[in-house]
DNA sequence: GCCAACGTTGGC
DNA sequence: GCCAACGTTGGC
């Protein structure tokens, strides 16, 4: 399985609105960047991400899994852009800040600290449980 | 609100 | 195919 980290602003689309779709999930639409369509497509069923908030909170705050493989994104006529759908699981319990991600030398090397600005993001297998151990889960029971 | 970093566009 | 100009993102 592969992790993954997807990045919104609460004001756009919050963990909150989120989780309020339940297991029906939602698509991640309004993707227009190649390197995060391609994350996406390179995604399967099952695969679990963070759900991060930016601009605001600026902090991760859910744990999300991937409902459907890549389909056309139905925002847009434009073929070239795809998503995926993504369902809730579980809030994290302790919310983990770029601030911790960011004191923390074995998260130096995330794409979220590397590359800001790219929104759907691959995380590694020891960034999963390093981020799981510190917002209170154990990332063996995910 | 500012600005650095990055991606995209379009003229040549 | 290069690169300047422009737009967008996101942390601060």
């Amino acid at each position: 399985m592969a992790y993954w980290l997807f990045k919104s602003e609460p004001s756009t689309w919050s963990w909150d609105k989120q989780k309020a779709k339940g297991e029906a999930g939602e698509q991640w639409d309004g993707v227009r960047n190649y390197q995060a369509r391609n994350n996406m497509r390179a995604m399967a069923v099952g695969d679990k991400g963070f759900f991060y908030h930016s601009q605001e909170g600026l902090e991760i705050v859910g744990i999300v899994e991937v409902s459907a493989p890549a389909h056309p994104d139905s925002t847009t006529d434009d073929p070239r852009w795809e998503c995926v759908d993504i369902r809730a699981v579980r809030d994290v319990p302790k919310p983990v800040s770029l601030n911790d991600i960011k004191a923390n030398s074995v998260l130096a090397e995330m794409v979220l600290v590397k590359n800001s600005r790219l929104s759907v993001q691959p995380v590694r297998d020891d960034e999963w449980a390093e981020i799981c151990r510190m917002g209170g889960l154990d990332p063996d029971t995910i």
